[in-house]
RNA sequence: GCCCGGGUGGCGGAAUUGGUAGACGCGCUGGACUCAAAAUCCAGUGAUAGCAAUAUCGUGCGGGUUCGAUUCCCGCCCCGGGUACCA
């Protein structure tokens, strides 16, 4: 048979369509299996090769699954909000709708020509009002919740108590009590600006360098604004101790670890010289407190003005304002030289009633702890590196010993080297004031401080987390629209879940107010609305971003269709938690933090059954591709790169050029276009290329001459058997037999640890065994094309049917795979002296270690390796090894 | 700086409860087929020496443990990703 792949593809994509091949029924009877693709945008660029990836390692799965009798839930959607609609819209005055349509089909038919196995009656949009009326419904409920520190979950504001003493105040206190406790809220925050996207950006979207993610530029700075934020803070702790339990790469768990940032410490209160007030601050070494020489506050911090001394106001009013206009940038990186002034004032150290100065300076954040430390120059490096530029004293107080050389002991003990590690602490005891340090270390000193303080009442352990609040809106069209109305007394409601979905109104321009306002606050009729009793309000302008539609799009891949709730609780609690989630590195951190926030919210109210959503993670690599550069480093695009023998020369110029693994990119022209390659390979091809070229999680080079080496493989299955005459065996052979089973079990070993690359090896393996012996059986080559389809399913169709079987492939049983066919009569062993390989001896199975012993040193072989020697000593691994130790 | 990955033929990569390094594929070389070429099929292919049998070397570098190390331990080098004063 002619591998003809257009035909075969065509084929079985419209037998697969029209006989609705991979959809999912909600079958309760069945062991369930939801495997889910992280959704992508629907660019204008359309599908890249690195989608098709993970699609084709979660298809294989999914179809493998199948025949193993699981019920498979295999969807797919679009998280079509975004950027780049809007921007376009902007550009043009295309509705942004239009555009996510049109981009949306694109894709649609991009992966329906690899044969990927969803159920599309299953599809889903963000962007759809059936759709995103759900994520104004669960906004409406994180509006609705508070968060019960007592028992360590998210309940209904209904069951919110009220103090009487709040309640006595009046309504406006208890709204604000309220306020105080919700999930979501409206606020007054410090928020990043990008001037030139006209818009409110993330923390997380400003990069270090100072310059926004989604535009490049470095036109950000902060401002204060009024804001949608959710208070994830409070579900720390939970997503912490949620990451013990779930399969997922370490690294990515790390890093959420690290996100979500706990550290244990204490607080201490500091007395303030001639000041009734007290300086709180947050310290992770309540230990160090002895050696703490001076304090630091934030510019931002609300004692600043009350502890500032008039000699100091002049002074420290300007290093204010001055450090409110840097960034973060100046503020951490370039700020080598740490600034700070004096505020004139001292704290009195409460383990030793020393007078300290109190300083300001900008290395002190206000979002983090009290705004407040405690600085141990010593035995901290901001502090020392500090001290050293304010000449302020450095008081040891830890002893290094032996941990360090003498040369930087002596230094640490003199005050001129900071001393981060353990040692044994030395000055740290007031006999007056009952502690008592010295000669102990590190855990011991932070237990006692601890405790002393807590009983001193002068301060008690405290837990703190670097996450911060989610600045959850923006002011942007193409997203979802709060359901929201701001009432003119200054009261917000909500909408009922009645008058969901609130659908985007329609504009004349897409361009965001020159002072960052949405594009939404043009809306005209829109925008206002007037209750019962007359009363004006204002909808909300800003609307969600786009984590919010991927947060939960999991949960509507259940029960897409449904109208009257998100899904049915019975069929969440079938489906749920999803077994296996494939995406891409980059949502590590933001993505899985935010939708297993919702996750665990939605959990505490009762609406879904599992603590976690996702209960295996697995990280695709990236695909790269070659590119060219000379030798000076500059790019050359791939069309001015010609080969010669291995080398590469510039087209024009003619100088020799140096190949380098880069990501595709238009400038560099080595951007790989599916549709090109299935329409010089077939989809089958692209699906076991992109498999085969290297582990899953690791990041690999495309290259063209792989594809044909696959290609091959599927030509040389098609050529093999789709010749009638190859298939006439009656009476399988032995050594087909054996090699079939090892096929068997390898492929199905592999898929279950994801690793294809090796499995299709394996079947390339079996087929040069077929071309060696020219016949099998018909039942051998049934079972091999059950072996193939998970992986190319057109062709294995294709096959199948040609040999007489009726209907799909993917619905039979997965074949039994039968250990008896694999026992070997022989072993050859590998014979060493002294640990060096000399000669291969077969012996049969199942001889004692002596008799393999005496069987080796008899050996012909062996007698010229003993020659003049003395056997010391045998090592035999049965089955393995035999090493002889010769003196 | 810190954290996490990773260094194996000309190339992508296999193989690690320590047990025959280089599976499979690409490329390359030779042969068959052909008037010829392409395609295909068959064979070979880590390096060095040798006609060959074979020998020596060989998994980033230097040590160590072991009968035996790509695998374990110690100390380095290089590459990739993440991160940034979190007290």
């Amino acid at each position: 048979m002619e591998y003809n792949f257009r035909a075969i593809e065509a084929k079985w994509q419209q037998y697969w369509a029209d006989n609705k091949s991979f959809k999912t029924v909600d079958d309760f009877s069945k062991p369930k299996f939801y495997c889910l693709d992280m959704f992508p945008y629907p660019s204008g660029a359309g599908l890249h090769v690195g989608h098709p990836e993970g699609y084709t390692a979660t298809d294989i799965i999914c179809r493998y699954k199948r025949s193993k009798g699981f019920n498979v839930l295999h969807p797919m959607g679009w998280d079509a909000f975004g950027l780049p609609a809007e921007q376009y819209a902007i550009q043009t005055g295309t509705h942004p709708a239009t555009t996510t349509q049109r981009n949306c089909d694109n894709f649609r038919r991009q992966i329906q020509s690899l044969g990927l196995s969803y159920d599309w009656d299953r599809e889903i949009n963000t962007t759809d009002p059936d759709y995103f009326k759900w994520t104004q419904w669960i906004f409406t409920k994180l509006y609705g919740t508070w968060f019960d520190a007592a028992l360590g979950k998210g309940r209904p504001i209904s069951e919110l108590t009220i103090p009487e003493e709040i309640k006595s105040v009046g309504l406006a206190a208890v709204r604000n009590f309220v306020d105080q406790k919700r999930l979501a809220y409206y606020g007054e925050a410090q928020v990043w600006y990008c001037r030139n996207c006209k818009t409110v950006c993330a923390n997380e979207e400003v990069l270090n360098d100072g310059s926004h993610e989604k535009c490049g530029t470095k036109e950000v700075e902060r401002r204060f604004l009024k804001q949608w934020m959710l208070r994830i803070p409070h579900y720390a702790e939970r997503l912490l101790e949620g990451l013990d339990g779930l399969d997922w790469p370490e690294g990515v768990k790390e890093m959420q670890r690290n996100w979500i940032g706990r550290s244990t410490g204490a607080e201490v209160d500091f007395k303030l010289a001639g000041l009734d007030k007290q300086l709180r601050v947050y310290t992770t070494r309540p230990d160090t407190l002895f050696g703490a020489t001076y304090m630091v506050i934030a510019p931002e911090h609300e004692l600043v003005a009350a502890i500032t001394t008039d000699d100091q106001k002049k002074a420290v009013e300007q290093y204010i304002t001055h450090a409110a206009l840097k960034s973060d940038l100046d503020r951490t990186d370039l700020a080598k030289v740490k600034s700070g002034v004096f505020t004139g004032r001292y704290a009195i150290n409460p383990l030793n009633g020393k007078e300290i100065p109190v300083w300001v300076a900008d290395y002190v954040l206000m979002g983090y702890g009290t705004g407040a430390i405690m600085a141990v120059p010593a035995h901290d490096e901001r502090d020392f590196e500090f001290a050293k530029t304010y000449d302020l004293p450095v008081v040891c107080i830890l002893d290094p010993q032996e941990r360090t050389t003498p040369e930087n002991r002596s230094k640490v003990l003199a005050g001129d080297a900071c001393w981060s590690e353990d040692g044994v602490y030395i000055n740290s005891a007031n006999p007056e004031m009952g502690i008592q340090l010295n000669g102990l270390t590190k855990e011991e000193g932070i237990k006692q401080v601890t405790e002393w303080l807590e009983k001193a009442g002068l301060g008690k352990a405290t837990v703190n987390y670097k996450l911060r609040d989610w600045l959850f809106s923006r002011q942007r069209y193409w997203g979802e629209p709060f359901p929201v109305i701001h009432w003119e007394d200054g009261e917000i409601s909500l909408l009922d879940e009645m008058e969901l979905p609130l659908r985007l109104p329609e504009v004349e321009k897409y361009q965001p107010g020159e002072t960052g306002e949405s594009p939404l606050s043009n809306a005209g009729e829109w925008l206002t609305v007037t209750d019962k009793q007359g009363r004006k309000g204002r909808r909300e302008t800003n609307t969600m971003p786009q984590w919010a539609g991927s947060c939960w799009y999991y949960l509507r891949f259940i029960d897409p269709r449904n109208e009257n709730e998100p899904f049915a609780k019975a069929k969440e609690n079938y489906w749920m938690p999803v077994d296996l989630y494939v995406g891409g590195a980059e949502h590590a951190v933001l993505h899985l933090l935010y939708s297993r926030f919702w996750h665990k919210v939605l959990f505490d109210l009762g609406i879904v059954s599992t603590n976690e959503p996702f209960q295996k993670l697995f990280n695709q690599g990236m695909i790269l591709a070659f590119a060219y550069e000379t030798a000076s480093g500059s790019k050359v695009p791939s069309d001015q790169v010609h080969e010669k023998e291995g080398k590469y020369y510039h087209l024009e110029t003619g100088e020799e050029l140096h190949q380098i693994v880069a990501k595709m990119s238009k400038s560099l022209k080595n951007v790989v276009n599916p549709d090109d390659v299935v329409e010089k390979f077939g989809a089958d091809s692209l699906r076991l290329y992109e498999m085969f070229i290297g582990p899953l999680d690791a990041t690999k080079p495309w290259t063209e001459n792989g594809v044909k080496g696959v290609y091959n493989f599927l030509r040389r299955v098609a050529t093999f058997f789709g010749e009638p005459g190859n298939l006439t065996l009656t009476e399988e052979s032995k050594e087909t037999l054996k090699a079939l089973h090892q096929t068997l079990k390898k492929v199905g070993e592999d898929i279950e640890e994801m690793k294809f690359n090796t499995a299709i090896s394996q079947m390339m393996m079996f087929t040069n065994h077929c071309y060696k012996v020219g016949k099998v059986t018909p039942e051998t080559a049934n079972t091999f094309y059950q072996v193939l389809a998970p992986f190319a399913p057109h062709l294995a169709e294709e096959l199948w049917s040609l040999n007489g079987n009726q209907g799909s492939i993917g619905i039979c049983p997965w074949p039994q795979f039968v250990p008896a066919y694999l026992t070997e009569e022989v072993v050859e062993y590998p014979v060493s002296f002294n640990g060096k390989v000399r000669f291969k001896l077969e012996l049969p199975v199942g001889l004692s270690v002596a008799e393999i012993e005496s069987s080796v040193l008899e050996s012909d072989l062996a007698k010229k390796w003993l020659e003049g020697l003395s056997v010391a000593k045998m090592i035999v691994v049965p089955g393995k090894i035999v090493n002889v130790v010769v003196k």
